[in-house]
DNA sequence: ACCGCCGGGTGCC
DNA sequence: ACCGCCGGGTGCC
């Protein structure tokens, strides 16, 4: 995702009142008046918020004032809410307050006020208030710092929430599966976050009072405890199980789940909300998350129900998914929680669902979907769910309840609980919106209120203010743990995963083939040594990767190098047209993953600008409206937007010669000779063999079938049936089927399980070494039973070997982390790199 | 509110 | 005095 895409998700909003995409347009003090009449006061350097009270029988202008809570402080005096009551109800500015003093005033007290608005309401706001005698002054501060610090800091929000949350708890005796490490971490914390009696985040008790650090207020009852949070490992780590553990470990009381039968004088129920619109069977990666990394899922579901029993057994044709989800969850109490325990679940779904808020209140668990929830709280009057009083209230999959405007999500926030959690292997999506949704479902004060959130963290870290971005990655840190299949618990790998062995086996060319090798690198050369010389190899950039390529492709095979279409000039603007789409053709199926100079991040719509240089449209877009003579972020070339031309799309290209004339290569040679090794050794080894030309797959292909191997493929260009149908096939193990997958690099999200193959040959070097490491992880991750073994094919003595090298600093680098790269020096990097790589 | 404002009482020095 | 000034009553919108 690039930044821009990220900015604008972020700021990104359904909603009317946008205060994030608004700018402030002005300032002035105004007065707060009739404190007297009002119980609810403020602190020095509290915000407040403004809202209109046209009803008011006194004044039709009326601007009531409350404080973070809600309470009612005061009005805005007359006769400036006469012009902030047009500005408001015309939606021309979102006005906020802050009292900087007099907040022990008897009568009034001053309220500096802000006025947020976009661009283009700036005069209208200024003229009404001008009207009315008011000068709007326009000196704002803050700290800002630089977008790409931001999304770096904003990609780690959720990385490794770990630090101090390594004490581990046993779990109550009736949970009979053993809990990993990990597990039992999660299990301590999450118990930890029930029973504590910690202040939320944010609130500092000071001398008997209550004390919220970011908005000032303080009161006198400590605020309600926020029990719950946000587990947000990833898939495979285990998330239902440990909730299941916590369930029964934390029953009531702080006590477990006791082993003898008995019957709870209290009830101590659970409400477990699925997300129902998973297809549970297809999806490999959520399939995963229900196994639970230390188990299996038993192959039969077994009918017999231990408590209610009232379990719908009708067929329903259209909630089969949510059924089946259902079972496995159910099966995943019966799996982990002793067959001695009598744990009352109900699954309250399907039309013969009981609505009697007794029966609900007797279960000690009860399963239902957001469908059923949000179905049943449609119909205001007759929903039990909303009640009864849970003791907790778990939401599953919960980033699916991420639109606070959705029924669904309406029917969430209205229930009735004493706990809330929320598990999710993804808990900010695209947005910070999301985690506004959570905020409110966790009651987590102020934030569950739109207007406090927005002007506590969401404006301050989308406009880039360090301290909104300190304080949310506070507030995240104070109520979620997050691990990853890479984190580490004690210098350990959370997931033990079997091996994952490298090789890199150098392949020596031909003499012919290294003739034909040297004679285009000399050529090479000597065209990119031009462009040095002449300080033009920004502008020749394209042509400079087309060298390069066709370097990469000598050292795979020579029957991969398409004709030479380099620096000829163009002549008509449809020569031109042509020429370019040449070029963005090549720069996009170089395989060398190129960014976009302005977002850094892959390219996204990609387009070629006249001066030869590729960017995500959006980002070049946004340079040429915001520069008066735009000019090319890479050449400083003039550009034009009706000048950019886009990538065609994927384009049948010239079929390498697959047919009679065919010959091998040393590289191809080199890996045949592996297959048939392996082969030899164990006939059930699977392979991935993997590469960035797709059209050397393609000739891969020949002594595959030529050698009898059964093979499939998988690549960009296919439909998203087929790839399906290839990736299961391969997966399946029985005789007969594929043993190995021809596998483009980039082919597919990061989702797609190749767990069957325990080898992959690299069969080129990619640039970016993560994309390696992704295309690897595909088999190596959980539900790899085999140590994995890594073949990279590198040609000896080629410009194979310097990417290698490249590769490595690149990784240095990542390393360092925060980067910071500019265009211009990417543009010095990519100078280099080419040096390094053509050893100029 | 130890203010401002209102409106009634009042009226040389 | 159709004023000024005094001092009590009063007080968000």
């Amino acid at each position: 995702m690039t930044i821009s895409q990220e900015i604008a998700n972020l700021t990104e909003d359904s909603g009317q009142d946008l205060p994030e995409e608004n700018v402030q347009i002005g300032s002035i003090q105004g007065t707060v008046v009739g404190l007297r009449y009002y119980t609810g006061t403020v602190n020095r350097g509290e915000m407040v918020s403004l809202v209109r009270e046209p009803q008011n029988p006194y004044d039709r202008n009326a601007v009531m004032v409350a404080n973070v809570y809600g309470r009612q402080v005061g009005h805005i005096k007359k006769e400036l809410a006469a012009p902030m009551a047009y500005i408001m109800d015309n939606n021309l500015a979102r006005v906020e307050g802050v009292v900087p003093y007099g907040e022990t005033n008897k009568f009034s007290m001053p309220v500096n006020l802000t006025f947020w608005s976009k661009e283009e309401n700036r005069d209208a706001v200024h003229n009404q208030m001008r009207r009315h005698g008011f000068k709007l002054g326009t000196e704002f501060k803050g700290s800002l710092i630089c977008l790409f610090a931001l999304k770096n800091a904003f990609d780690k929000l959720f990385d490794d929430l770990m630090e101090d949350k390594t004490r581990e708890m046993e779990p109550a005796e009736a949970v009979c599966t053993a809990l990993l490490p990990h597990q039992k971490q999660a299990l301590s914390w999450m118990t930890s976050r029930e029973n504590s009696n910690d202040l939320p985040p944010f609130w500092e008790e000071k001398s008997g009072l209550y004390f919220n650090v970011l908005t000032n207020f303080a009161v006198k009852e400590r605020p309600e405890k926020v029990l719950g949070g946000i587990l947000a490992d990833d898939m495979g780590l285990g998330k239902t199980l440990t909730t299941i553990a916590l369930i029964v470990s934390n029953f009531h009381n702080g006590k477990p789940l006791p082993l003898e039968q008995n019957i709870l004088s209290v009830p101590a129920n659970i409400l477990v909300l699925s997300f129902p619109g998973v297809v549970f069977l297809d999806d490999v990666d959520f399939a995963a998350a229900l196994e639970c990394s230390s188990s299996q899922v038993g192959p039969a579901k077994k009918s017999a129900k231990k408590g209610s029993g009232h379990f719908i057994k009708k067929k329903n044709s259209n909630t089969h998914c949510s059924r089946s989800y259902f079972i496995s969850i159910q099966d995943q109490f019966e799996q982990h929680i002793r067959a001695d325990v009598t744990l009352k679940v109900y699954l309250y779904y399907g039309a013969e669902r009981k609505r009697s808020v007794k029966l609900l209140s007797e279960q000690d668990v009860v399963l239902t979907t957001y469908n059923v929830l949000s179905s049943d709280f449609g119909n205001k009057a007759n929903s039990p769910l909303h009640k009864v009083n849970w003791l907790r209230v778990v939401l599953d999959e919960g980033h699916v309840v991420r639109n606070p405007n959705a029924l669904q999500s309406k029917a969430v926030l209205e229930l009735q609980s004493e706990r809330r959690w929320i598990l999710s292997g993804t808990p900010i999506q695209n947005s910070l919106k999301d985690l506004y949704m959570l905020m409110s479902f966790l009651k987590l004060k102020p934030f569950d209120v739109k207007e406090w959130w927005s002007r506590i963290i969401q404006r301050p870290v989308t406009m880039g203010d360090r301290v909104g971005l300190k304080n949310l990655q506070v507030l995240v840190k104070g109520i979620t743990l997050r691990r990853t299949k890479n984190s580490k618990v004690a210098g350990r790998m959370l997931v033990q995963l079997p091996e994952r062995r490298v090789f890199v086996q150098h392949v020596t060319l031909s003499e012919e083939e290294r003739e034909e090798y040297e004679q285009v690198r000399k050529e090479g050369r000597k065209i990119i040594g031009r462009y040095f010389e002449e300080g033009t190899i920004m502008t020749n950039y394209a042509d400079v990767l087309a060298i390069l390529v066709r370097l990469r492709q000598y050292c795979c095979h020579p029957g991969l190098v398409a004709k030479y279409t380099g620096a000829d000039d163009p002549g008509t603007p449809n020569e031109l047209r042509e020429h370019l789409i040449n070029k963005i053709t090549l720069v996009l199926n170089s395989g060398s993953d190129e960014e976009c100079a302005i977002c850094l991040d892959s390219l996204r719509q990609p387009v070629i600008t006249y001066c030869a240089h590729v960017y995500c449209r959006p980002c070049i877009c946004e340079v040429i409206r915001s520069e008066k003579q735009a000019r090319c972020p890479l050449c400083r070339a003039q550009i034009k937007t009706r000048e950019l031309v886009e990538y065609p799309g994927e384009e049948m290209q010239a079929g390498a010669a697959t047919g009679e004339n065919w010959r091998s290569s040393s590289k191809v040679d080199a890996l045949m000779s592996n297959l048939l090794k392996l082969r030899q050794e164990d006939p059930t080894v699977k392979s991935l063999v993997v590469s960035q030309f797709t059209r050397f797959m393609d000739l891969i292909e020949v002594p595959l079938r030529e050698y009898g191997f059964s093979f499939t493929r998988l690549d960009g260009t296919m439909a998203q049936k087929t790839r399906a149908k290839a990736i299961q096939d391969f997966q399946d193990s029985s005789p007969g089927n594929p043993t190995i997958m021809l596998l483009s690099l980039k082919a597919g999200g990061v989702g797609i399980n190749l767990t069957a193959a325990s080898h992959v040959f690299m069969m080129d070097p990619a640039w970016n070494p993560a994309a390696e490491d992704q295309c690897v992880d595909r088999c190596h991750r959980l539900g790899q039973s085999r140590d994995v073994v890594i073949t990279k094919f590198i040609v000896k003595d080629s410009v194979e070997e310097n990417m290698v090298k490249i590769q490595k600093k690149k990784q240095e680098l990542v390393e360092k982390a925060f980067g910071v790269k500019k265009p211009m020096d990417l543009k010095q990097a990519r100078m280099e790199e080419i040096r390094a790589l053509m050893e100029i």
